[in-house]
DNA sequence: AAATTCAATCGTATTTCTACGATTTATATT
DNA sequence: AATATAAATCGTAGAAATACGATTGAATTT
């Protein structure tokens, strides 16, 4: 038992909790943000900003790469990360959607609720 | 080692970590939608909608219910859950309101990208 | 060549998650 | 009282996540 059975469900609802499990740590919500916000960062800055060791941090960019949610360039002594857009327009999409449809249905249910 | 963290970091990130958290998995991506949608529905219903044991499902459902994002009330031979449009709205509104910056931050910069 | 430095990777401990079957609990029905 | 049924809970196995220190690898300085 135990072997993951994710695969078996559907494809867009797959994408959604593989977003969603890349922001289920706030370390990872907040790198996105500051990647985001800051642009292309080094590694070093990023272990600065949390309690966490050096080794964890490049765990959590880990999850990233593996998403292709970010790139890196070396320029010594730092590796800088930068997002992909592209990607992460992409991903945010769908989980954004997700929300978002969410929100409008539990909308209408207040509405119904009132109005009755 | 391997305490975890999180409760170190932004109260903000970890309540958009803990409602991401809860998306991170499509079975709990599916039952949220289908609840917000079809109202009270019984564990039964839920359980034969996916490839997963009745067990599971249950033990999906508790995440749900440890975040109060859920209620359920028993109607023999049935318990029927419903989901707490109060509190999903709140841990939703956070999620989002996330995620939509992220997208506004990351347009921004390819706005920058085009004009330079 | 030796030393330094940043960050990935390795090894490992602990915890949490996912999954199941079995059992228990609660509530009808018979 | 016995039976049946739905769903929670328990026990457990295996996988994945989180965390760290130690090591390695790559690149520049000295």
């Amino acid at each position: 038992m135990a072997f993951n059975k994710s695969h078996l469900f559907d494809p867009d609802d797959q994408a959604t909790s593989a977003m969603a499990h890349l922001l289920s740590h706030p370390a990872r919500v907040d790198i996105l943000r500051f990647l985001a916000q800051n642009g292309s960062t080094s590694v070093a800055k990023l272990v600065n900003r949390y309690p966490l060791a050096q080794s964890t941090v490049s765990q959590h960019l880990e999850h990233f790469r593996k998403a292709d949610l970010i790139q890196y360039q070396e320029s010594y002594p730092y590796i800088y990360y930068t997002i992909d857009i592209q990607t992460l327009k992409e991903l945010n999409a769908k989980l954004m959607e997700y929300c978002m449809s969410l929100e409008e249905t539990v909308s209408l249910m207040l509405n119904a609720n009132r109005s009755r």
